[in-house]
DNA sequence: TTCCAGACTTGTATTAACTGGG
DNA sequence: CCCAGTTAATACAAGTCTGGAA
């Protein structure tokens, strides 16, 4: 694998000379275990350091703030932060009180002391004039003619070629954010405390770079000083700085397309891939702990079943009041469930209702085994709402024991697993070997399908999601029409040939013949997608098939039924997953 | 043992680019 | 060619997990 990993990314990039001789190139083999065994993550490393954000630019005079009904000119800072709360104006957040108020406190910072003693209630601020203007200048930029925009395009292009790149040892690699992130109002997902605060400027003294010793250092802007440069080749970004609405650290790293992230997604299927093989003795185990003597272990094994069956994350303790109060399976309270002995004609079902990453709901009923359920009633008992569920685990706990249980095993190990698995196996189920390729893709997608679902990938319907299935639905009308003149037509020359039995007809029909089948073909085509479509309302397929589904079942899944790649996997996707259709024939069973 | 910084993956929202029919 | 409607790409927030210090 470590040859074929290897081979693959030499074809996928071009190497000019001159990057490979500035390495001490061994081959590439002794090059991959060394890497492996010693934990450093490359040899070489250069790079021209991030992109900033443009500075600051003062509005026009013409365009006015008011304040308590008056026009008011504010200073540049105080102006600068007026001006993210007027690009947000139509957006829900504004109306929110936790932002405002977080908005307001930050924004008073940056005002003079008059601005200050003025402006003291964000009720009087009237900031309409601006947030016309902003979005005047972006109407106009989408007026701008194609000379302006093809120049913008350059412009863009030259700064990509310039900082997008890097060099780690012997390959060219796209770097994925060379940006920093300019500065603005911090819009936390759900109901988060910290939304509308300020989020400053990132300047050069701010980043730390990483880098090897032996490469050309990148310069920091004229006048200007990095925070630090290192050389750790043991972490894999080239930037980072420390941000401060929550006080973390943001990185500069490469795109899923380099060799250190295609390496380290290869290493996760391989590692779900191993789960598979001992997933029964785990289940076997985990069934025996819910009767184990000792409570501690009895909420480790009821957890681990929600996590294998129902793809729960980890979930870890997060701070009170710094984030968004969600959870994932073992931040799980009392209140997040409810327990029916009796619900329709099931037995001992389980209601889950929390609010998990980004806030996003989970909501299921589902029937357990009687031992899960009595174990749940004793965890309750004498127990408040906004107690914990599992008040003898945490996730350090939980991975502690999945860890000797099988090498590298984790929780999120099982949501990996358990999504791959069912690809392949769904896939083996839908597809119809004699269906049309279209036909096929609809197996596909709801087999993506049933991963979303059991990883909960919901996603709002799309506001103009009746409008576009209308549409789809007049086209299918309009095909049907076609289709039945058609049919008609190719009667009517039936007819005359039988009539004539000359060799013009005979061409006349064949040639209405042709053209049923191909009207055939399109409607069904329109109907597929139409039936995908309506199918995939509320469900989002990307993250799943981004993150969760080894990507070798797919490739396999196409070899195997002639379809092509690129009707499941878009370039960028198709670049990030470049190992995969590489290594995998079409047997490839994960 | 707990805490926390750090590094990296996963996730949705927003924005930019593309595309096919009028 | 234009424009609306999609789809792709980007942005950046929010998770997971590790390891070392307190």
């Amino acid at each position: 694998y470590f040859l074929m990993f290897l081979k693959i990314l030499q074809r996928g990039w071009p190497h000019p000379k001159q990057i490979l001789t500035s390495t001490q190139s061994t081959s590439g083999f002794l090059w991959e275990e060394e890497r492996y065994t010693d934990g450093s993550k490359w040899r070489f490393l250069e790079h021209k350091g991030p992109v900033f954000a443009p500075p600051y630019e003062p509005l026009l005079d013409k365009v006015k703030f008011y304040y308590d009904g008056k026009p008011m000119k504010l200073s540049a800072s105080a102006e600068e932060v007026a001006t993210f709360f007027a690009k947000m104006l139509d957006h829900e957040y504004t109306t929110k009180d936790i932002f405002r108020k977080n908005f307001f406190k930050d924004w008073r910072k940056e005002m003079t002391s008059e601005e200050k003693s003025t402006i003291t209630d964000l009720n009087k601020c009237d900031f309409r004039e601006m947030s016309e203007y902003f979005k005047a200048q972006s109407e106009a930029r989408k007026q701008m003619s194609k000379e302006e925009k093809q120049k913008i395009k350059e412009e863009n292009e030259r700064l990509l070629q310039e900082y997008g790149f890097c060099i780690m040892d012997n390959h060219k690699e796209r770097i994925g954010n060379f940006r920093i992130e300019p500065p603005g109002l911090f819009r936390g997902r759900g109901d988060h405390p910290k939304m509308g605060m300020l989020k400053r400027r990132i300047r050069p003294e701010d980043i730390i770079i990483n880098c090897s010793k032996d490469s050309k250092h990148p310069r920091p802007p004229p006048g200007t000083k990095w925070k630090e440069v290192r050389h750790d080749n043991k972490v894999t970004w080239l930037a980072s700085w420390t941000e401060n609405i929550q006080g973390s650290i943001k990185y500069i790293m490469l795109n899923p397309s380099s060799r250190i992230k295609g390496e380290k997604d290869w290493q996760k299927y391989e590692t779900a891939r191993r789960l598979k093989k001992c997933v029964d003795r785990i289940r076997t185990q985990y069934r025996e702990d819910w009767k184990s003597k000792e409570m501690r272990i009895r909420q480790r094994a009821v957890a681990l079943y929600f996590i294998d069956k129902l793809a729960l994350r980890a979930g870890n303790e997060k701070e009170e009041g710094e984030t968004a109060d969600t959870v994932g399976c073992c931040s799980l309270r009392v209140e997040h469930i409810k327990l029916y002995p009796k619900l329709d004609d099931q037995e001992y079902v389980v209601e889950f209702d929390f609010l998990g990453k980004d806030s996003i709901r989970y909501y299921n009923k589902i029937p357990v085994e009687k031992r899960v359920f009595k174990n749940l009633q004793l965890f309750l008992e004498n127990k408040q709402a906004e107690d914990d569920l599992f008040d003898r685990l945490n996730t350090s706990i939980l991975n502690k024991h999945l860890q000797e249980l099988m090498d590298g095993l984790t929780a999120k190990v099982f949501r990996t697993y358990n999504a791959s698995i069912t690809l392949q196996q769904q896939l083996k189920e839908l597809t119809c070997p004699d269906d049309s390729i279209p036909a096929k893709i609809l197996s596909y997608n709801r087999a993506n399908r049933a991963v979303a679902i059991l990883c909960n990938h919901q996603r709002a319907p799309p506001k103009t999601f009746e409008k576009s299935m209308q549409n789809l639905q007049n086209k299918i009308d309009e095909k049907q029409n076609q289709l039945s003149a058609a049919r008609k037509q190719l009667k009517a020359a039936k007819a005359d040939y039988k009539a004539s039995h000359d060799d013009k007809s005979k061409k006349a029909v064949e040639v209405k013949r042709k053209a049923v089948q191909r009207i055939e073909e399109q409607l069904m085509k329109l109907q597929v997608q139409a039936t995908d479509r309506e199918e995939n309302k509320q469900i989002a397929l990307g993250t799943s098939k981004l993150n969760y589904l080894d990507p070798r079942i797919s490739v396999a899944w196409c070899k195997k039924w002639g379809i092509p790649i690129e009707k499941i996997y878009n370039k960028t996707q198709r670049e990030k997953f470049a190992w995969a259709i590489d290594m995998a024939d079409k047997d490839y069973e994960f």
